[in-house]
Parts: C-alpha cells; sequence; structure tokens
DNA sequence: GAATGATTATACCGACCGTTACACTTTGGG
DNA sequence: CCCAAAGTGTAACGGTCGGTATAATCATTC
C-alpha cells in the first residue's frame, strides 16, 4: 500500500487507456484492474477526463525527459541523431500502439476541447525540445528542419500500428540525413544575387 | 427517396466515425442523422462493425481512386509529385481530422481484428499505389523510397488534427524531393568494388 | 486513545449501449 | 393491380456508461 493508490490509478489508466482506446475503456473496469473502488479514483481526479488529462500529461513528460536525456549524453553534432535513436527505442518498446496524443486528440477533437488542447501543448514541447537538438548540432535556430524532423518522427509514429515497430523504424535515420539544411545568409546572396 | 437510405446511412456514418469517433458515435444518434429507422440500419448492414467496415472501404476507395486519378493524368517524372499534391488537397479539403484508417486501427486493435486487419490491408494497397508511382517515374522498382514516401505523408496526416493542415503540408513536397533514389547495379559496383 | 484523513462497501441515478422481435405501411416493377 | 421488397414504428432486452450519496472501516499521528 506505500505506493499509493494514486500512482496505482495512474498506471492502470495508462495502460488501458493506450491499448484499449479512451472512450472504449469504462470507469468500472479501470477501477477494478487498478484494485481500487470507484470512490477512490473520483475522490483523486474528479472525473474520468481529469484523469485521462492526467495520464497524458504524466506519460508524455516522461517521455519528453527521455528525449532530453539523449540529447544531454552525446558528442557535438549528434544531438538530432540521438533524438530519432531514442525516438525509435520508444516506438519499438513502450509505444507499440502509437502516440497517446495523437490518439487522444483523435477521440476527443470533438468531445471535449481541453484535452485536444493539452495534445497540442505535449506536441508543441516536443518541437520545441527537437528545436533544441537542431540547435545543438548546427548551432542556429531552423524552425523549418524542426518541423521536418517532427514530421518525420510522426510518420513513424503512425506506421508503427500498421506495419510493426520495425518496418516503421527502417527509414528514419535515413530520412532525417538527408533534410536540406537551412540556406545561410551568403547561399541566399548566391542564389538571389 | 432516389438516393437509396443505405448510401444515406453511409454519409451519416462515414461523417460521424471520421469527426466524432467510432465508440463515440452511437447506433440511435446514427441512425436519427441519417433520417433513417434503426431497424433499416440492421437490414442493410446487419452490425454496428460490419457498417464501419463499409464505411473504411468505401472512403478509402474513394480516397486511393482520386490518388491514382492524379498520378495518370501526369507528365513523365510527374507521378509521385503528382500523388503527393493529390494527397494534400485531401489533407487541406476531406481529411481535416486525420486520417480514418489510423483512427480505426487505433480504436479497435484490441477489439476487433478484423477492423484492424482492414485498415491494414487499406494501407498496403496505398503503399502499392505508391509503388505504381515510384515506378512511373523512375522505371524501377524502389520499396524504400515508395515507405519513405509513405512514412513522409503519414506524418502529413498525423500532424493536420495537431497544428492544421497548413501547418502539415508546407514541408511535404521538399522532404519528399530529398529522398535519395535507389542505388544502382554500376553505383553498387563503385561502392562496393 | 482520540481524532483525522484516506479508503472501502453498497446502493443508487438517469441515460445510453448494441441488438432483436414483430407487425405495420409504403413503394416500385412486372 | 398485385406482390415482394424496402422501410417504418414501437417496444423491449440485458448490460454498461459516468457520476453521486452515505455510512462504515482502516491506518496514522498527535
Amino acid at each position: 500500500m506505500r505506493p499509493s493508490k494514486r500512482e496505482a490509478v495512474l498506471d492502470t489508466a495508462e495502460h488501458l487507456f493506450y491499448n484499449e482506446g479512451f472512450h472504449a475503456t469504462g470507469i468500472d473496469r479501470l477501477a477494478s484492474e487498478a484494485g481500487v473502488v470507484r470512490m477512490t479514483l473520483y475522490n483523486h481526479f474528479g472525473s474520468k477526463d481529469a484523469l485521462i488529462e492526467a495520464v497524458l500529461e504524466r506519460r508524455y513528460a516522461r517521455f519528453l525527459d527521455d528525449l532530453r536525456d539523449a540529447v544531454a549524453h552525446c558528442g557535438p553534432e549528434g544531438g538530432i541523431a540521438a533524438l530519432a535513436e531514442r525516438h525509435c527505442s520508444w516506438l519499438r518498446e513502450r509505444s507499440t500502439h502509437g502516440c497517446i496524443v495523437i490518439k487522444a486528440i483523435g477521440e476527443f477533437e470533438s468531445h471535449n476541447p481541453a484535452i485536444a488542447a493539452l495534445g497540442r501543448q505535449l506536441k508543441r514541447r516536443l518541437l520545441a525540445l527537437i528545436g533544441e537538438a537542431v540547435e545543438h548540432d548546427t548551432g542556429m535556430h531552423d524552425t523549418d528542419m524542426s518541423e521536418q524532423i517532427l514530421m518525420i518522427l510522426e510518420g513513424a509514429n503512425a506506421l508503427v500500428p500498421v506495419f510493426g515497430s520495425d518496418h516503421a523504424i527502417r527509414h528514419v535515420h535515413a530520412l532525417i540525413a538527408h533534410i536540406p539544411p537551412a540556406k545561410t545568409w551568403w547561399t541566399l546572396e548566391h542564389t538571389c544575387g
């Protein structure tokens, strides 16, 4: 009982919401699989939707911390590759059903704007983190490059439930390696005269 | 009444399933918004899950036909670009909530294997179509290139509900243009020999 | 040992879920 | 004009949904 009931609920909720879906997971099953009575759940979180927000925030914060950690412990100019590699590790080990945030936005865009907004905020944090890795490697802000890396990672994410992790991951590094770097002031001068 | 009730049900089901979610859309609302009584729905489709399969098949067949049409009416070496452009048109006009197949797989992977399997089959058909466009442009099979194009398109797909169509589409063409072509026999000889 | 806050047990609410049965009415084609 | 097919209206089935109320029990700490 030392690990608080609150944590047990969050663990079970994350597992069920992620693997079975948000709408498809009922409060009764959630509580019983967490070894908790329904009232405990409502005492802690107030509503199913609030629990969903807590799960999203917790899981994605862990994910982002893990990516940040990978970028922090890498050689010079290896930030992007390290981030991509850690992302692929998640796809292999912990994200085998796709991205929980994308799924949440999909299920709640027309039902609970707060959940959808939280999802968008979490993705904005991922984009910002990618931007930091890009700046770590190239020494400059490159919004286009960050957005393109995000698009490739989201593509891999989406393909995991379709063709499996191995297939989805196969081309990530090659694709990222071929993103053209930002034009600098002198190449612009060369091009535009 | 010329447009059969069956079509009305399919239209309404596609709209509701896509915009509000599969589990979140009930039979009652579905029937009433289609201007049909519940029994008509069951007479035509037998069950909600069968209706879902019919909706997926119909919508995605239209999508694939549209892409195929774009590839068919393009100049030489413009097949990939034409396919990508048509895909982006869907993202702008008809796919503003993401890909219905990805959503279906996400909601039914652990509830109805038949629906998930159908989703995977539809995505395989998309990959095959991309392969045809690649062969149209380059004159050879290039599985890697096809898979990479698919990954980019899925990335754009996933980002539409997050940051909007314009943001999601912005980098598609540039990203695809920078995919390295397959190594031919003589470059392989140069590299390995 | 009393008090306090967390957890449990149980019962309940109205609403909706997907599905079926059956009898009735409408419609179009031969 | 008649008949079969398609669609309608109504009622019901057991089950689950998210959420609430209330009172009993437990562990901890002062």
